[in-house]
DNA sequence: CTGAAAGCGCTTACAG
DNA sequence: CTGAAAGCGCTTACAG
């Protein structure tokens, strides 16, 4: 690999100014050759355009964006990559942008610590616009985008601040649509598991599902908080849900892989029949939860629709374009497979 | 958010002339309390560096790198991530590249064609290495990569090209471990799922299992080709799998995420008990594994290790240093869980 | 339609 | 230890 000699030759790459002369052109027109908006004549382009192919010569974006201000770097922040959800979303949004010419410098924040200082590096780089993955960015960290004049946009979340821009599944109207199919099947004892409480995924989720049981009539469900959107969460919650003196007949699990953990755990430990003495409900519409190992009843998330809708609001950014801060909700749809069934009450 | 004001505020961001005005210093001096190598009187940087907290001041990487052609990016390049597997390694990764203030460009191509000019795109922005994470690159590509003086560092893919520098499990031991394993517990009707024939991941471990199969005086095994390495081709390989004459009494899968495709596919449309009727392994080590809804014994990647490694070569890399072509290998380790028993001749 | 010139925000020899 | 000057590879008014 990098001899010395190699990291040598690096430094000499074709340049501008080496095709211009190469042309007998001003480095002006041969400019203009790399930008469609402008006016050159064809001939000139075409032949540019030739040579430019034949000596690998490519414009060097970073000299570019030092003059236009524009990087054509989209950052993407997240944090909870562990769920299953995230790797999918993020290839779709990748290659999304990438087909626009876009690139992807991508940062993960392990811990919030981390994240406001992970978050001023990459505004270092001066990002066209940041995509939030899942992740709650603190008001420090939004005050430092807007110093930088950075748009934000959040997928799958809803910041407690209202004046963002992003999109997410409707969550409140999947919760409402989870627990009719649950009453629908005649349960009556429901119970909700909570992922992260203080995201705007888990509070719309319990939202919708509580206040449609009181709406029918149902008793409140009972919740119990994992904590986290992990396996390891949802394992965990079963434990408490076990010990609880009023243990459900039916379970709304903040997403998919909180079901799986908690199916796990009641089938392994417990030897829990599911759905045959308790209905599993997830979110998120994983790969995985339509596996014959999981058979997961969930809700699906429309995850082309949300990644179409962040791509096409990330070009209009970087098109310099003003956008009313406005959450774009998308609905979801319930998917039935075999971990509910018809509760005793039916 | 962007308003088109605050995209102006944009254009405007604090700059080093600004510092440099400020506290009445030259460019120079303002410049070099940046670079911790610099000679500089420790007063003058620490008044510098207080200040530009102050006015949030960061030196604009871009510019930077004009000069000293060097830009802290490592791209990282992938295909396959639908594998569970790469979701983890790419987070590792980027967490560790980011502690020692390298930021990630992340490219992944979804077809080999577009690959080749999803690497150029990449290249164009002149990260100062790139990780190939689980795929092969064309020559043409590697050619480019040599071109533009980009060091690559292949992960977990030894190129056919010997002439590579990057890091493996050890591929051929892993197949090793699990021939004996097998062995050990009696099999002797042993089988091999493929995941893509062509990688080195797939070669070695087929390689270590059939050849120790041999040495050991064990029939050689049967192969099966799944084609790809996901679970739908885990899934389909099973059906060729029981519709051939003599069905293998424990299987190996080139991969996890193949070896749960395949139990699903056995148990539920075959109703075969796995390990009582079949014994089946993996290779990997995702944390789905050892779940216990699969409880699949397989072969753990080292994967710490190997980003560390990895993290090491791309630091060195990125400071110049001139390496000899070599694929580091580290062994990896099995795992015995719940999907492997004793056979027949035990 | 094309070119000469200025300048984007930095760093780095070179003097002092 | 600090500063004046040149220059990295581009783009973009401004003339022609």
């Amino acid at each position: 690999m990098a001899t010395l000699t190699e990291r040598r030759q690096r430094k000499r790459r074709v340049t501008l100014l080496d095709l211009a002369e190469d042309l007998g052109l001003s480095t002006s027109t041969v400019s203009r050759a790399f930008d469609k908006d402008a006016v050159i004549a064809p001939a000139t382009r075409d032949a540019i355009l030739k040579r430019a192919a034949e000596l690998g010569y490519a414009p060097n974006p970073m000299a570019r964006s030092l003059i236009t201000k524009s990087t054509g770097i989209v950052g993407i922040f997240v944090t909870d990559i562990t769920n299953p959800f995230y790797p999918e979303v993020l290839t779709k949004l990748t290659a999304g942008l990438q087909s626009i010419d876009l690139k992807v410098m991508l940062t993960v924040a392990d811990s919030s610590e981390d994240a406001d200082d992970q978050l001023r590096l990459l505004l270092s780089y001066q990002p066209d616009v940041v995509v939030v993955l899942a992740a709650v960015l603190s008001s420090e960290a939004i005050e430092a985008c807007r110093n930088a004049g950075t748009p934000v946009v959040f997928f799958n979340r809803r910041p407690a601040d209202a004046r963002a821009l992003g999109v997410t599944c409707d969550n409140v109207g999947g919760g409402i649509l989870v627990a009719d199919h649950l009453i629908g099947l005649g349960h009556r004892k429901l119970a909700f598991v909570a992922g992260r409480a203080d995201t705007s995924t888990n509070i719309d989720r319990w939202e919708g599902f509580s206040s449609r049981c009181v709406e029918r009539g149902i008793p409140a469900p009972r919740r119990f908080d994992a904590g986290y959107f992990s396996y390891d969460g949802g394992y965990q919650a079963a434990h408490v849900l076990m010990n609880d003196p009023q243990p459900p007949d039916a379970i709304f699990c903040a997403n998919d892989i909180l079901a799986i953990g908690l199916m796990d755990c009641l089938r392994r430990e417990y030897d829990i029949a599911i759905p045959g003495d308790i209905s599993v409900v997830g979110f998120d519409g994983i790969s995985m939860a339509s596996w014959p190992s999981h058979a997961l009843t969930t809700v699906r998330q429309p995850v082309e629709k949300m990644c179409a809708f962040t791509i096409d609001l990330v070009k209009k950014l970087c098109q310099g374009k003003a956008l009313k801060p406005r959450i774009e909700r998308i609905p979801g749809e319930l998917i039935e497979r075999e971990t509910t069934t018809r509760g005793v009450n039916a």
